[in-house]
DNA sequence: ACCCAGGTGGCCC
DNA sequence: GGGCCACATGGG
């Protein structure tokens, strides 16, 4: 039933959108080297609750000061307590957004020794292992996991939840209840499921 | 002078 | 389990 009905949906929208464009470019083109997947990272926490054009301000503040890396940023970390913080000012909430970055950073350094181990142990573990980390929850831990790490993991944000009300496919808001409906319903692919979050939040920003 | 934007965590009941 | 609140900037 659902089924067909939510893989119609992203028919629909990639029938209106094409495929994503804008910062999905960046996201959806499956980032390869390492520093690639890692600015997907520092994306992702530094978008939380913001716009992308101020995580972008954030983002380039960073690249200025040679920073584009998780061991640049735990090396900024122990040298000054508040680089961090000063230069993604514009992403908004950049005290605990800093406190985030370098405590992921230095968990994937100190625990796996860099992020391409991150990407090849159980995904259940790799999930639970983000989710302790301070400032990353259930939207931020699957957004790495399916956008710099490639992981059949589907995101649920604000813009999902609008959409499958909308589209009358549930009233419930519960991340995991949702999530379920998408990864049980859709085949299990992570290049489809990059896309189709992508084109739901480009369609509920297009009044 | 408002209102909003890919959330998260803490505290309360 | 759900309801409220702090966290903060830049643009309309």
């Amino acid at each position: 039933m659902a089924k067909n009905k939510i893989f119609g949906l992203y028919q629909e929208l990639r029938k209106k959108y094409g495929h994503p464009k804008g910062q999905w470019v960046l996201w959806c083109r499956r980032p390869k080297t390492n520093k690639e997947k890692e600015e997907v990272i520092i994306g992702a926490i530094l978008t939380q609750r913001t716009n992308w054009r101020n995580a972008e301000l954030a983002l380039a503040n960073l690249k200025k000061a040679g920073i584009d890396s998780l061991k640049d940023i735990y090396k900024s970390g122990l040298k000054n307590e508040n680089q961090l913080a000063l230069l993604i000012r514009p992403s908004g909430f950049y005290r605990q957004k800093a406190d985030c970055l370098w405590g992921l950073a230095k968990f994937i350094l100190e625990n796996y020794g860099g992020l391409k181990k991150l990407g090849e142990i159980d995904l259940l573990k790799s999930r639970e292992d983000l989710l302790k980390q301070k400032g990353i929850g259930p939207e931020t831990a699957d957004s790495i996991l399916l956008y710099a790490l490639g992981k059949p993991v589907f995101v649920i944000d604000e813009y999902t939840r609008r959409f499958v009300k909308k589209y009358l496919l549930t009233n419930n808001r519960d991340y995991r209840f949702i999530q379920e409906l998408f990864e049980k319903n859709i085949k299990k692919d992570f290049r489809l499921y990059q896309d189709f979050h992508a084109l739901i939040v480009i369609d509920g920003k297009n009044k």
